[in-house]
DNA sequence: CTGAAAGCGCTTACAG
DNA sequence: CTGAAAGCGCTTACAG
């Protein structure tokens, strides 16, 4: 059961496979072929349930109309909806995704942007884990049109849609003051050179008012549970009366934590970056900085077609996006 | 900037594209070719920054190396974790994922399987939300390596993994029985006619003790707070003290609602299809049936390669797991 | 030990 | 209005 070629319809119809191609891809006007020449070829395509081989396709005119994504971790509610927002606008218009996860792995993550460009992707929409410029700039002199999204490189000239982290930042340890919290902490997560949790650490301490006073603590990212309950811990007893978490993981574990230790959390406001629906259900209430996650996925998309489309001219563009303070 | 070919390695080192590719792809020493030859040529690659083009190997050679996977909604917490099971498996194994969603679009889904088919896929594992099983048979006619998860087609001979959704429902429904409900209430969710969804409600009628007072709400899976908050009014004031929810998106929409009417859940007990992390985060209290996602993702990639490798022979496997209550 | 050649399925000048 | 031919970059028998 060998599959449908060009030929095997211009064959059974005795044109030749030009023809075929021409009118398959809708160039039969623009070339005077014969409506009744076109009609028959495209009946008898449906007939024999023709379907083009990608591959010889995208061989000769180089194109696939793919484009590579890779975000750290599909399963965290951001990147979801993150990935959600960017296939919705891809598919919209008429790309295909390849999907990946890094889960925060630097060598995984080079290997999988090899992959990528083996597969002949058009371009690549990154969430990058890491931690060394350089590794982009190779990815740029390979010449792959390339958007950044949430994690950027500010030295570096690539195109990149995120959202303003540290004003985020300070707006959510304003909130925190406005509701009559003293001593602030920050439950950070490490690594802490992604620029999106430096620029909101950034954030914190600018906003601090007594910076001597200011706590910031670093959360591995592989074992968030058990870093947030040592930090807690160590505050109990402190005057520590408020929290700013640098993304929605710290925030839940924060949730998690507080189950077992309600009694700690009852004259401490928190705020979080990322707001995700949880927050709506749980005690104690966390307010959030919200991304606008459609707006960065659709961005990055249009963005990239951008830059695939007239790769020469064209500058660098580095979109950054507001923060919406969601009060609970 | 054009890429770099075998040919170019070739001509830089006078000898033939033949032997380049040989030695790339590991057969040097199986076909006998000089060390000193194979060194010279791996030397050359990485010089040149040569990186294979998959699309002429793909077209020569048949394979892709890449699995489509189509699913409702990625953002979804279940099918979330679900492709992040399927890419480490996949990974592990050297394939790439094309993953596409639907959002319960019939139209979409069908556009979606056509595209991945054009795109040369190795073999595709679908969540279908095909109301009609002739549109999986055209499918199955066109020969590509199939792999059906959570949601299956019964009477079609197709390899698949889901769970044991009927007697997961009914080991909730007792659940409640156990802990005094008398009245267990089942919130479904519409399109009934998708496999695990009418499998639970089999399960929630099979299980109920007395059928005439059983009470079964299908909410649209559009609007989904919406025709929840209506189901509770309408509960309001009836004597029902159990809930049993057919999935976690109906679960949270409980949850949501329960924010503003707590009196209502004093007295109902809650039982969820799908174990999502939420649930060990608020109240009211929800346990659940816990499916193994992680197993449903490894056995679905695994079973997909398995018929890409020998296609003719080798039945048809209809694998099914089994769920876990988790109490709360 | 190595090379020349065919061919995967398509698209696109070119020719008539 | 239509066809013959070249060529995209690779792999794989075949020949020596």
């Amino acid at each position: 059961m060998k599959k449908v070629s060009l030929k095997d319809i211009a064959d059974s119809l005795g044109v030749s496979k030009a023809l075929v191609s021409l009118v398959l891809n809708g160039k039969g006007d623009e070339r005077g072929i014969n409506k009744n020449t076109q009609e028959r070829v495209r009946v008898k395509a449906k007939e024999l349930n023709y379907v083009p081989n990608q591959y010889a396709r995208g061989l000769r005119v180089g194109r696939t109309d793919t484009i590579g994504v890779i975000v750290p971790d599909i399963s965290n509610a951001f990147y979801g909806k993150l990935c959600k927002a960017i296939e919705q606008e891809a598919y919209r218009k008429g790309f295909n995704l390849i999907i990946s996860n890094t889960y925060e792995d630097v060598q995984k993550e080079k290997k999988l942007i090899t992959d990528l460009i083996n597969r002949n992707i058009d371009g690549l929409i990154l969430a990058s884990s890491f931690d060394n410029k350089n590794e982009l700039q190779g990815l740029k002199d390979n010449d792959v049109p390339l958007v950044l999204v949430d994690r950027v490189f500010e030295e570096l000239d690539i195109d990149s849609v995120a959202v303003s982290n540290k004003e985020g930042a300070e707006k959510a340890v304003e909130f925190l003051y406005g509701l009559g919290v003293k001593n602030p902490v920050c439950f950070s997560i490490s690594p802490v050179y992604i620029s999106s949790i430096s620029e909101r650490i950034k954030g914190y301490l600018s906003a601090v008012k007594d910076v001597d006073k200011a706590k910031l603590f670093q959360i591995p990212h592989d074992r968030i549970q058990e870093g947030v309950n040592l930090a807690l811990s160590e505050l109990r007893g402190t005057d520590f009366d408020g929290i700013f978490c640098v993304n929605n993981s710290i925030a839940k574990a924060i949730l998690k934590a507080s189950s077992t230790q309600n009694d700690l959390f009852e004259h401490v406001k928190i705020v979080s970056f990322d707001d995700i629906e949880i927050f709506d259900l749980v005690n104690p209430k966390i307010s959030s900085i919200a991304q606008p996650i459609d707006e960065i996925g659709t961005s990055a998309v249009s963005m990239l077609i951008d830059r695939m489309e007239n790769k020469e001219t064209h500058t660098i563009e580095k979109r950054i996006l507001e923060t919406t303070l969601i009060e609970r």
